[in-house]
Formats: structure tokens, sequence, C-alpha cells
DNA sequence: AATTGTGAATCTCTTCACAGCA
DNA sequence: TGCTGTGAAGAGATTCACAATT
């Protein structure tokens, strides 16, 4: 008991499990060029976050600043490595090597990242026997066997909608952990496998709501409010 | 004032805004299933969402539901349609020609969407002059003057990081409203310009994170909670 | 003097629960 | 009866503000 609690505080809070990616980015830039310590007020401004944020974000894995000083970039970058597990390599499958599939495949931040890419898949004949980078497309039908042989555990899916919900089914049978969705689609699927959404259009649409949102507001407000943001904008 | 009110009830919640391109999916696959009505119990489970927060959220822009019927798919799509600004067709500026900026202008979903990817630019010598889809590769020198002449609304910024600043302070002086940023920085930018973020490598460590803690907690809770887990998995 | 770690206050979002309508 | 719209309660996340530490 006393040892789980020191394991974990309380469950790590979703918003929270969110920023530490953009923590560790961060660190690693600062490693980069030299630096060894940094303040929160410091990693916060250039992530455009509130100070007490990091370090309350950071104390959910333990204690690591020291006051009057700040964070050492190293060890807080070794740390938030191990809680992320991108200090070891990630087996990915990826299913569906259409445009989005044959850009993912050559994505150079996934290899810097430790995420390597183990297999390929698609259902068109056409793909099948292809080569992707080191690869080769296998045919979806062999996509259960091959991802239990080699143990994959994280999967990307960048299939049409309409074949999204019977790959991810797959991949579950399959036995896989984590799936990176790109399919249009909410996709149905047992809790414990962790699923993360990515939408093109969607990140669009939040952006045109926006977008729109502003020009309707800057024309209630009339004007001279509206004279006021276009000045800002030029 | 009166009619100020009444354009929008109080500003939109950061999180609804993220779930109305969900429900506008959704409905328009209804829609293409030929249903008329939906509950919001319905349209809440097939999102994964609670249907008092569907209900909820739907009445920021007015009342569309009937009691004891449910929702008019049909209106309530056009509607969305509308706050959402895919009534419209939006021109989009893609930057950066790489694997990803090759993916993206061929993707069909945009399309579908009324995004239309109106100029691509790149750097690179050996790209520029090429074709993209029905659009020839730009200079990115001369970004400025294409993108004020076109009057382009929105951007998407697929570049290295370490350019990816210097091209969005080029964006905002073309006087850019929206910018969907695939490169890995958290991007400086004044506050009348939306940016919306989307890193793979952050989407991945994020899974990995999970997936991860879902191992350490299964560890330290003990072997018989972990049969349990694998039980379910199986 | 600078900066952390954190309780308390605040703000935001989600869910409950139910009156009222079709 | 089935379902919406919504006030109130609850949960979660952010920010404040300050004692404690280097």
């Amino acid at each position: 008991m006393a040892s789980m609690a020191r394991t974990i505080k309380t469950p790590v809070p979703k918003a929270v499990a969110h920023r530490l990616p953009l923590y560790l980015r961060r660190l690693e830039q600062l490693d980069a060029d030299g630096i060894q310590t940094v303040s929160s007020r410091a990693l916060a401004e250039s992530l455009s976050l509130n100070d007490a944020q990091v370090r309350k974000d950071l104390t959910y894995f333990g204690t690591f600043g020291r006051p009057g000083v700040g964070y050492p970039v190293r060890d807080l970058m070794d740390k938030l490595r191990g809680i992320l597990g991108t200090d070891r390599t990630w087996q990915v499958a990826l299913v569906g090597f259409g445009n989005l599939g044959h850009a993912l495949v050559s994505y150079r931040g996934f290899r810097r990242k430790a995420f390597q890419i183990e297999a390929v898949f698609d259902s068109d004949r056409a793909k099948i026997g292809r080569r992707a980078g080191d690869l080769v497309v296998q045919d979806v039908a062999d996509l259960i066997p091959q991802i239990r042989r080699l143990q994959i555990p994280l999967a990307i899916l960048a299939v049409p909608a309409d074949a999204a919900q019977n790959v991810a089914n797959e991949l579950v049978r399959a036995g896989i952990a984590g799936i990176l969705n790109f399919a249009p689609v909410v996709l149905d699927i047992p809790d414990h496998v962790i699923v993360n959404n990515v939408d093109l259009t969607v990140c669009l649409e939040q952006l045109s709501f926006h977008v729109s949102k502003r020009k309707r507001d800057a024309k209630a407000a009339g004007p001279e409010v509206r004279d006021t943001l276009y000045f800002r904008a030029g």
C-alpha cells in the first residue's frame, strides 16, 4: 500500500498528461542549446502556460526543482522520457498505406522519438507487396498473426472511415495496447485499449469556427472595434 | 445590446467548440443513412459522451430540439455548418511540400468539407515549380503577396520545426486568420490569429504514456489484477 | 533574491435531476 | 411516455499567493 502511494500520488489528470510531451519537447530544445537549468517561469512562458501550472504538473511525478535555482534540464528530461515511455523504442504498426500512411512511414519525427514503424498493412491488392521505406506492405488479412508475432504494442490507423471500425476490432483482437486513429469516426473500443484521435478536417473546422466567430463578433460589435482589430492585424 | 445578447449567449466554452465538429460529422452520417431525427441520448452514445452535455452544448446556439421527439438531423446539420463555417468554401494555403504536405494536398477529406488548398509554398529549389495536385509549388519568398492577393484566410504549416516560427511570422504579416500547425513547436503568434497545433509525435507520446502507465499500475497492483486485465484483453 | 511546492480560491466543465412540453 | 432545456451540484483544472528553501 505504502509503495503504491509513492508510485503515483493520485491518478494523473488528463490535462497534465497532455502537457507532458510539450515539456519534454521544450527541455530537449533547451538541452540541445546547452542550457542546464530552467525555471518554471521560463518553461511556462515558452509554452504559453502559467508557471504555477508547470510546477504543479511536475510534482505529480516527484520533486525535481530547487528553490532559488529551478529545474535541472537534463535530469528532468530523462525523468519525463521515463514517464512518457520514450526511453525505450516502441514498435508501431501502420494500417492504411494511402497518402497519409505514405507520409507517416517517412516521417522523421517518429524516429527521433523512438517510434519505429515495424509493419505496414493495406487491403488494396495494388499496394500489397510494394515497398514502404525499409518495409513491404502486407495484406491486412495477415494483421492479427503479424502483430501478435512481433508483439507490436501501438498502431496507427490511417484507413478510410468506413473501414476503420473493422480494422480497429482486428487490432484489439491482436492485442494492441494503443491506437492513433486518423479516420474520421469515433471508434468503439474496449477500455483497456487507449485511443487517440486525430481528424484533420476536425482541426480545420475548429479553425474555421473560431475565424467565423471572430468575424461575426467584430460585425456585431460595430465599426470602431472592427477598426481596432484591423489595426492590430496590420 | 438586446440584439448582441441573442447573437451568442455567453462566450462559447472551448470544450464545446471542440465537440461541434464531432456532432456535425455524426449528423452527416445519420443524414446519409436517411435518418431524420436523433435524440441527444443516441447522439451522445455514438460519440461516447453524456446526453446532458450534448443538449447543453447545442443550446449555446439556439433551441433545436423537440421534447419527446429529438433533434431534426438535417436542420441541425445545416445549423452546425453555419456555425462552423463549412457552409462556405475556405481557401487554404499550404506551406511545406514535404511528405506531410504532399499527403495533405491530396487528402480527400478536405474537399468534402469545403477546404480548398489554393496555394502551395516551399523554400526548396528542387520543389518549387513542381506540380502539387492542380497547383504548382511556389517559392515561399512570394508567400506574402500571394496570400494577400488571393485573400487566403487559413494556412497549414507543414515545415520543419526550425523554419516554423519564421514562416508563421510571414503568415501573420500576410493577414492570415488561422493556422493549422504541424511543426513541433509552440508558435509565438498575436492573439487575433487562431492557432491549432497537431504534433504527430506528441500524439504518439500520449499513447506511450498511457500504455506505460497501465503497465506500471498493473505491475504495482499485483498478479490477480493483472490477470483480470489480460482476461479482458483476450 | 530567486524560485520551488502547495493549500486555498477561482474558474471551467460535466453530470445530475427534474419541471415542462409533444 | 419520451425527450428537451436548464438550474443546481459536483468534478476537474487553473491560478493565486505565500511559507519554505537555496
